[in-house]
DNA sequence: CGGTTTTGACCCGCGC
DNA sequence: GCGCGGGTCAAAACCG
């Protein structure tokens, strides 16, 4: 804080001119240590004492030993540093106001965000009830659920099932009585693994009195549900030097295997933050261009996400709901597929631009590229393509990249009903999710927390058409617009949650301690509102990227260091 | 020494 | 039933 920064220079004055005063300077950072991870408000209180401490700590014997002159040109000096210190101070005072005006306003923003989602999710409440047919056809509902009863609920399950993981996700599973509102197909009900819909990620950062509950599912049906949850994935396409994408979580590798039709191994990850967490991630390389990194993310966190974490979870929950609303218009049993270009990228060499926190704190665009949804398979799966951009010539590079048809924008079922964009459509970027506003100076310094923090290219703006296209775009497909909305009141509730709890040492807790989240209203909020404290303590997590940033100025550039968060094999499988 | 990675073995679903 | 392939396990190796 520049605050903390002029305090600093303060005391130092202080300290060099009144030797009387050390003691008291040593309180001073006393404080300021306690301080430090505190708001801005509470940093001014403290700068208010330090002009007091000046003039009435002046120590008399000073000007007993000088003769008049000198005293009365010390007195002058000291004077004329009072006065400056008063000018910062002032200067700090305003800023405090322009910040508070600034949370002001991001509070507005939020509370607008979240009222108009809870909304949509009191919409789709309402019309689920009013019919009791299972089959919700209604492609505006995004039924965005948690994967758990509740926290305590799942304690009890894990609980009673401590033998072994497997009993333990098993549990997890019968626990699991909100599922999305859609069938992907009959196989679906088979009573496989652990894994929930990733798309839930979105409700679980929403305030738990707010989530829509599904409780009048009856057993079969949460069944039903979190059977076909567990199977949606989502994949993330991108360019990528690193062995994983920095996706902000923490991942633990368990497994490699050669995958037919890829010469690359694929890397099977584990989501580490929580002992319990069943999220998998799959890496692998892309057969036909070795620098695109192929991430599937399977299941649910079962653990506040951190900041940085969010981003990458707001991106795939909302295409997984997408992906999830658009299956829920399919009939069961019925392959379904759509493509859709989103958001145009020039990125040539991206790495994994999506969540490369920007250090100058360029605007934050959340640039979705060229997802390609297929259901054709027990997996349902999103695929968010951020390596090329949304033109033509692309969509025949994806089109044998992916196997699945992506030239022409459809809401397909394997059989019959096809809904296709129009070419404008198609060549437009379809869901550019760019929060972006112009920024003042303050907000630019504090833009993380306020925006989706998804950056294609370091330099890359968004194009007036772009904008345009991605607003209309949106506007024709509700159903993705709801879903961003989840990731939007997920974010703006990650940077705009007023929590300053800021205990960076919280970082460094292993899984299962307290994630250095903090809740407010039930919404898991970001911490450290406005702080830069540096995040990892032991050198060890520094290196391993075990710190979760709170703020990730610092922290989110992709690492090509071998590291915790996802190392797949070091170039000696992946070539 | 504790956590992570490696890697062969194993399990399971699916298609034939 | 059998084989294939995807996914997971777990012991050993590795690393800080």
């Amino acid at each position: 804080m520049e605050s903390c920064k002029l305090k600093k220079v303060l005391m130092e004055k202080n300290s060099s001119k009144k030797p009387a005063l050390r003691n008291r300077d040593g309180e001073e950072k006393e404080m300021m240590k306690k301080s430090s991870s505190d708001d801005g408000q509470d940093d001014l209180m403290d700068i208010k004492e330090v002009p007091l401490l000046t003039m009435t700590g002046k120590p008399s014997a000073e000007t007993d030993n000088n003769n008049f002159d000198s005293s009365s040109i010390q007195q002058n000096q000291e004077e004329d540093q009072i006065e400056s210190t008063k000018v910062k101070v002032g200067e700090v005072r305003e800023e405090n106001e322009r910040l508070k005006q600034l949370l002001a306003q991001m509070l507005k923003d939020y509370q607008s965000l979240r009222g108009r989602f809870f909304n949509t999710l009191q919409q789709a409440d309402s019309k689920k009830s009013s019919t009791t047919n299972q089959e919700i056809e209604e492609p505006e509902i995004i039924c965005l659920s948690l994967g758990r009863t509740s926290s305590t609920e799942m304690k009890k399950e894990e609980k009673k099932n401590m033998n072994g993981r497997k009993e333990d996700e098993k549990s997890k599973n019968e626990g699991l009585a909100l599922g999305l509102e859609c069938k992907f197909e009959p196989a679906a009900t088979k009573n496989r693994s652990s894994e929930s819909s990733f798309e839930e990620k979105a409700m679980e950062m929403l305030p738990p009195n707010k989530i829509l509950k599904t409780e009048s599912l009856s057993g079969d049906e949460a069944v039903l549900h979190q059977a076909q949850l567990k199977k949606t994935r989502v994949s993330v396409r991108a360019r990528c030097d690193t062995p994983t994408l920095n996706d902000g979580c923490q991942w633990r590798k368990y497994g490699q295997k050669i995958a037919k039709g890829n010469p690359c191994p694929r890397a099977y990850y584990r989501c580490t933050v929580s002992p319990t967490c069943p999220v998998r991630k799959q890496v692998q390389r892309c057969v036909q261009d070795m620098s695109i990194l192929v991430t599937t993310y399977e299941g649910t966190h079962d653990h506040p996400l951190p900041l940085s974490a969010t981003a990458m979870a707001s991106t795939t929950s909302a295409a997984a709901s997408m992906l999830q609303s658009q299956s829920s218009t399919s009939q069961p049993g019925l392959g379904t597929s759509f493509s859709i270009p989103l958001a145009t990228s020039s990125a040539s060499n991206l790495h994994y631009p999506a969540l490369n926190f920007s250090q100058n704190l360029r605007p934050y665009q959340y640039y979705v590229t060229n997802p390609s949804i297929s259901t054709s398979n027990s997996h349902p799966t999103i695929t968010l393509d951020l390596t090329a951009p949304a033109n033509p010539s692309y969509f025949n590079k994806l089109s044998t990249a992916t196997r699945y048809p992506p030239a022409c924008l459809n809401f397909s079922s394997s059989s019959s009903s096809t809904l296709e964009l129009n070419a404008s459509q198609r060549n437009s970027t379809f869901g550019l999710m760019n929060l972006e506003r112009q920024p003042t100076s303050q907000e630019q310094l504090y833009r993380p927390h306020t925006q989706m923090i998804i950056n294609q290219t370091q330099s890359q703006q968004p194009l007036p058409e772009t904008i345009a296209a991605a607003t209309k775009a949106i506007a024709w497909n509700p159903n993705f617009r709801s879903a961003l909305a989840a990731a939007i009141t997920t974010v703006v509730a990650n940077g705009g949650g007023m929590s300053a709890q800021g205990d960076s040492s919280g970082l460094n807790k292993k899984w299962g301690d307290s994630l250095p989240l903090s809740t407010q209203n039930g919404v898991v909020c970001g911490s450290s509102f406005l702080s830069q404290s540096s995040l990892a303590n032991s050198p060890q997590q520094q290196q391993q990227e075990r710190s979760l940033p709170l703020f990730p100025i610092n922290s989110l550039s992709l690492a090509a260091s071998k590291s915790a968060s996802g190392s797949v094999d070091n170039g000696n499988h992946i070539k």
